[in-house]
DNA sequence: GCCCCTCGAGTTCT
DNA sequence: CTCGAGGGGC
């Protein structure tokens, strides 16, 4: 008896599941909303009658469990990358030729004879033939083997799903790309997201399946939501991917369900036994297995093909259901993926041809100059409230000068703006026709706006080199005419520098309380001495009352508590966190300090770095600069050159710097490398080796496996040498891997990693 | 001297 | 997110 049931329970869950597949993946629907609802009632009722048989899987339970209080971060198994932009014909087919160059069998042949041979003879034959490749290539419009696999983007939020033996275990967003947050919750409610995938005679479900993909809000529910919330007298959503962004982030799935999000398939993360050979191959099975995929997707044999699509989809657009904002184009094989690998943030096999963004136009009605952290004076637009790609706009940078005047920006003009990324406003250009008759070009501050310093100008280098350069190439010219007996070549003199070249306007005067504060606020801030309880306000607060100047002064606010307290808003309890925020503050170490007193150049990277290899602040101070600027990482290149040499040298050598120093070692100030707990118990086992890691790890992120081997006393160094001591690769390891097997250097996998540094 | 890549710095709004 | 510039490879 009991059987018969749970063979109908199970028969109606395969039904509704066959309907919700029809519904979003083919969006075909074959019966009506009302009978839809009707199975999923009759299946309930059963399910209640015996809640016994009631499976995770079953469409009854797609929400399931109490609000959650918030998401937790979790790792991809494989990096999401993001995909690079471009905006316009030329650098599509720039990415196209370097595609092609990359790619091509002939080319490859080419290269693979000028391997084995040294005769100079071959040389230019050589070139001479990869040149009219070349050329042929271009005329041809860059045809790759297997195509160019197009779709279009489709305006959402990046989800990964990951699906072990069918079932749906994780959802997360992109996050950074290394870690997301889990959402697998919220994404359970989505009917357009299967949690069993539908088995397939050709296609054998993996036993993990991570697939990336958009989850988006068809334009029609997005209308039908701010309705109702425009009816409710509640603040609608600027757009429906922020309108996706907050439903994804709701705590309580039910609203979720209510929405009804989409979603669509285009990529893959983790994927055992990688069964498909092409992008098109792996799609086709995901629609096989029940996942939603773009039917407009096109292959196209050249770029040119390529760029006739995108056109050809502009106009289209507007009559999808759903938002998008460009098409993205890829390489179709996936061999030729690996073989063009990855930069730190994009597949180089992909990329996003993004269609012009959405621009609006507003009345510029004061620009003030604000002071940075650096003294640099940024013109600051002030502008009409409009809304745009969004949001409502009123502020915009202009940068610098220069940009002002080449764009000719002046008050009162009409100006276009839109937003960079879909993100950062931006002055496009000026209406010139609806300017008012008596305007005048913006006069830029002579001294410094807060506290009236003397200003120093800096103009775009490569025109103060081509003016200081006209003089010795003149000369040069007169020599080698007068040696080949004719007259010399007139060379135009290049146009004085002007206001439009300016790149840049600082306050240099070192007490400037507007530079002072607003280095405070870096030197705070996250990724620098992280003081909790600091933020802007608060600084701006401090700072005002005369308690804060100096970076010292920051750890010596405890002996001023009641001034502290005397600030508004700042109660016992708030100032007690931020005396404790101080004193976490104090042990960061000396990476994070050199990046928060806020040196010319020494950023994030080349503060690490420079730590790593001075080890204290002292050791820093007694280097030269030729040690500073010409040390080696492990036989590889610092990355610290000349100019940021002299920007640190500088200024540990200034009495300000030595001033600040000795402020923070009285404060006591960790000013050497920071050992992390972990380091005692993870002893030292790679000591003095040096670690490159390649292609994509199961277990770590990139940061976290670097972090490990810092952490075990080796180095981790960037590219493969002599000096290397092991390569650890993982999955699509590219031309690291082959430059290690070519020098003998061990290569290790995850496992083996492991075992090494004992885990 | 010319690429390519990465880093630093400035930036808007919710 | 994007620009500009430093660093380094060829």
């Amino acid at each position: 008896m009991a059987k018969s049931v749970n063979e109908q329970i199970e028969h109606l869950r395969d039904t509704i599941r066959e309907h919700d597949r029809r519904y979003y993946v083919d969006a075909a629907p074959i019966i009506s909303d009302q009978d839809y609802d009707k199975l999923l009632a009759e299946l309930r009722d059963l399910e209640n009658a015996h809640p016994e048989l009631i499976t995770p899987d079953s469409p009854t339970q797609r929400v399931a469990g109490e609000p959650i209080e918030g998401f937790k971060t979790i790792a991809h198994a494989r990096q999401m990358y993001s995909i690079d932009n471009t905006y316009d014909v030329e650098s599509l087919r720039k990415w196209a030729a370097r595609t092609f160059e990359t790619v091509d069998p002939k080319l490859a042949k080419i290269e693979e004879k000028a391997e084995d041979t040294d005769a100079p003879a071959d040389a230019k034959s050589r070139r001479d033939k990869r040149e009219k490749l070349l050329a042929k290539a271009d005329e041809d419009g860059y045809p790759i083997d297997g195509g160019y696999f197009v779709d279009p983007k489709v305006d959402g939020v990046a989800i990964s799903l990951r699906y072990e033996r069918g079932k749906l275990v994780l959802a997360a967003t992109r996050g950074d790309g290394v870690r997301g947050d889990d959402v697998t919750q919220n994404i359970r409610a989505v009917r357009a997201v299967p949690l069993v995938l539908r088995e397939h005679k050709k296609y054998p479900i993996p036993s993990v399946l991570e697939v990336r993909g958009e989850m988006y809000m068809p334009t029609a529910e997005f209308e039908r939501l701010n309705a109702a919330f425009l009816a409710a007298d509640e603040e609608p959503f600027a757009n429906p991917r922020n309108a996706t962004a907050g439903t994804l982030k709701q705590l309580d799935s039910r609203i979720v369900a209510e929405r009804r999000l989409q979603f669509m398939a285009h990529g893959r993360g983790e994927l055992t036994g990688d069964p498909f050979t092409t992008h098109s191959d792996f799609l086709e099975a995901l629609t096989a297995w029940g996942l939603a995929t773009n039917p407009r997707s096109k292959m196209c044999d050249s770029i040119d093909t390529v760029w006739r699509v995108i056109q050809g989809f502009e106009a289209e657009r507007a009559k999808l259901p759903y938002g998008v904002d460009g098409m993205v184009v890829r390489v179709d094989r996936y061999d030729l993926q690996e073989r063009l690998g990855y930069t730190s943030r994009f597949p180089r096999w992909c990329i996003a041809y993004k269609y012009a963004a959405e621009q609006a136009t507003t009345k510029l009605l004061a620009v003030d100059w604000q002071v940075g952290k650096t003294g640099k004076l940024t013109p600051r637009a002030n502008m009409e409230p409009v809304f745009v790609a969004g949001t409502t706009v009123q502020h915009a940078t202009l940068h610098n000068l220069g940009e002002v005047r080449r764009k000719d920006i002046r008050l009162g003009d009409t100006v276009i703006i839109e937003k960079a990324g879909e993100i950062i406003p931006q002055v496009v250009r000026v209406v010139l026709e609806q300017r008012p008759p008596d305007s005048k070009p913006m006069k830029p501050p002579a001294r410094c706006p807060e506290c009236g310093g003397e200003i120093e100008i800096e103009y775009d280098q490569r025109r103060e080199h081509e003016i200081a350069s006209h003089a010795a190439k003149v000369d040069r010219e007169k020599a080698r005419a007068a040696k080949e007996g004719r007259k010399p070549e007139p060379i135009a003199k290049p146009a004085p520098l002007s206001d439009a070249d300016e790149s840049g306007r600082y306050c240099i005067n070192p007490e400037c309380p507007a530079q002072l504060r607003e280095r405070l606020i870096h030197f705070a801030g996250r990724g620098q001495m992280d003081v909790d309880g600091m933020g802007e306000k608060v600084v701006h607060q401090l700072a005002d009352a005369g308690l804060l100047t100096t970076f010292g002064d920051v750890f010596s606010l405890h002996d001023k508590r009641e001034a502290v307290l005397e600030l508004e808003r700042m109660g016992e309890k708030k100032a007690d966190n931020l005396f404790a925020g101080i004193d976490a503050a104090k042990d960061r170490g000396l990476a994070r300090v050199l990046v928060g007193l806020g040196i010319h150049h020494v950023g994030s990277t080349a503060a690490r770095v420079l730590a790593e290899h001075f080890g204290s602040i002292d050791a820093l101070m007694a280097a030269s600069f030729e040690n500073v600027a010409a040390f080696k990482v492990r036989g590889q290149p610092s990355g610290i050159g000349p100019e940021i040499a002299k920007s640190l040298h500088t200024f540990l050598h200034s009495a300000e710097g030595k001033r600040v120093i000795t402020e923070l070692k009285d404060a006591g100030v960790k000013l050497d490398v920071e050992k992390s707990a972990a380091t005692g118990a993870a002893g030292f086992a790679l000591a003095g080796k040096t670690l490159v890691v390649t292609g994509t790890l199961e277990k770590y992120s990139r940061d976290e496996i670097e972090a490990l081997i810092r952490e075990h006393g080796g180095h981790a160094a960037s590219s493969v040498s002599k000096s290397t001591d092991y390569l650890v690769a993982g999955e699509k390891a590219g031309s690291k891997l082959d430059k290690a097997k070519k020098l003998g250097v061990p290569i290790l996998n995850e496992a083996e990693f492991d075992k090494l540094i004992g885990v």
